[in-house]
DNA sequence: TCTGGGGTCCTAGGACCC
DNA sequence: TCTGGGGTCCTAGGACCC
């Protein structure tokens, strides 16, 4: 059997991960059904879960199913710091760890094998040190794809590995429901209970073409191939952010004259984040939710990026406008999102890649390898020279230029006047 | 104690361009 | 008399994930 026809990936995925940390804080927590939440579940324990407490629920429903549920607001920074941790045990047995979330991550060992043994011992010997240095317990699944490797994770847990063999795949995933698939929510398992597809194997038997006609022809194929196991998703390192946002949730009381004030608190941790990443971004999306829970988005793309919350300010107060009616009040909710994320504009004409004369404002037009090309080469470079020798390199925005009306927003941090920002 | 906060990806119609 | 075809971008909405 070839190197690519083994199994060499490896899903790692951290059990109920914000309570097992709680659980360390506080070993009293041990055994009983908990929580992590406020207003919501965000992260139950195993105990919670055999009552029926699932993330995403109320606190109060959550109460209802199980009235002995110890609750326990989030400590994030925890979480962050001992994710760290997690991912750096992984990274001692390869490089190439794809962290997908905070709680989990795709590892591909196939350079690894002559090292420490064959996946399945790499697994084993991962969970042990995960456990040795930061006392939580971790699930592992182990398959030819990335998208079999999750369901073998999730079928895992709590606390335990399952090795899919080439030669066993479709065995292990055909009587499974498809609600396994990464990507059969709610909406489309009920869609897919009208076609009378149940499990992943009557989602293989079912004709392509039903499948497109009802579920839409991407998601249709889609769903169709990871039925077969047919995944050719490679584990990489390189994740490029394509949204950054914040938003809060505000409560029935909160009267409408405080809006532009919060939006301002959200579009200034946005550009704090923006800048630490020396990203820009050209579109802001606005998240309205009502009282009744619907919702409305209301977005606007600027023909340069901006970075600054004044800027993101600026556009956000405007979209307010434009949606602030469109549900029932009183508005619960405002969201922030900045999407088409691009590095600082002078970059493009700095490496003389083909098509430096292109507006990097208008970066969106471009094909997505030479972005990714792009993106790479600026990592590079900042990691080769240092961020402030690329940054000092800037020249200013393609020759698209800046609208004049965000002309004092738009100019790079580095050659703002000092008394900017603080 | 009715509903957090961070994301990804897809679809669809219309404007606009060649 | 009848009305192309291909493409990109923008905006709004929705499903889904952790």
């Amino acid at each position: 059997m070839d190197e690519r026809a083994s199994a060499t990936i490896i899903h790692v995925d951290l059990d109920a991960f914000y309570a097992s940390v709680e659980r360390l804080k506080d070993p009293t927590l041990e055994g009983k059904p908990m929580a992590v939440g406020g207003g919501v579940i965000l992260s139950p324990s195993y105990e919670a879960r055999q009552f029926g407490v699932r993330s995403g629920m109320a606190i109060g429903a959550a109460r209802r199913l199980c009235p002995r549920l110890v609750t326990v607001s989030g400590s994030f920074g925890d979480y962050t710091r001992l994710s760290d941790q997690v991912f750096e045990v992984c990274r001692d047995y390869t490089p190439v760890v794809e962290q997908t979330s905070i709680d989990e991550a795709f590892l591909d060992v196939a350079g690894s094998v002559h090292l420490f043994g064959p996946a399945t011992e790499i697994a084993r010997q991962i969970r042990e040190d995960v456990a040795r240095v930061t006392g939580l317990p971790l699930s592992a699944g182990i398959a030819r794809t990335k998208f079999l490797a999750k369901v073998a994770s999730r079928e895992a847990k709590p606390s335990g590995q399952i090795e899919v063999k080439p030669e066993g795949e479709l065995e292990f995933l055909h009587p499974l429901d498809v609600g396994v698939i990464w990507g059969v929510g709610a909406v489309t398992r009920k869609r897919l209970a009208e076609l009378g597809i149940k499990t992943v194997g009557d989602l293989a038997a079912a004709p392509a073409g039903t499948l497109s006609v009802r579920l839409g022809p991407g998601l249709g194929r889609h769903l169709h191939a990871l039925a077969w196991n047919r995944d050719q998703r490679l584990v990489t390192t390189y994740r490029r952010a394509r949204s950054i946002g914040a938003q809060s949730a505000l409560g029935r009381r909160t009267p409408s004259q405080e809006h532009p004030a919060i939006l301002a608190s959200l579009a200034d941790r946005i550009a704090r984040r923006l800048r630490s990443k020396n990203r820009w971004a050209r579109t802001i999306t606005l998240r309205i939710r009502f009282s009744d829970m619907s919702s409305a988005t209301r977005s606007f793309s600027l023909g340069a990026p901006i970075a600054t919350s004044a800027a993101i300010h600026g556009v956000a107060l405007q979209l307010l406008e434009l949606g602030r009616s469109a549900g029932p009040q009183p508005v619960t909710l405002l969201g922030l999102s900045l999407t088409n994320i691009v590095t600082t504009p002078h970059i493009q004409l700095e490496l003389g890649l083909e098509g430096a004369d292109v507006n990097v404002a208008d970066s969106g037009s471009e094909v997505a390898h030479q972005r990714l090309e792009l993106e790479r080469a600026v990592d590079e470079l900042q990691r080769r020279f240092g961020r402030d020798a690329v940054s000092r390199a800037s020249t200013g925005f393609g020759p698209g230029g800046v609208p004049d009306e965000f002309r004092d927003l738009a100019v790079p941090r580095d050659e703002r006047s000092s008394d900017e920002d603080g």
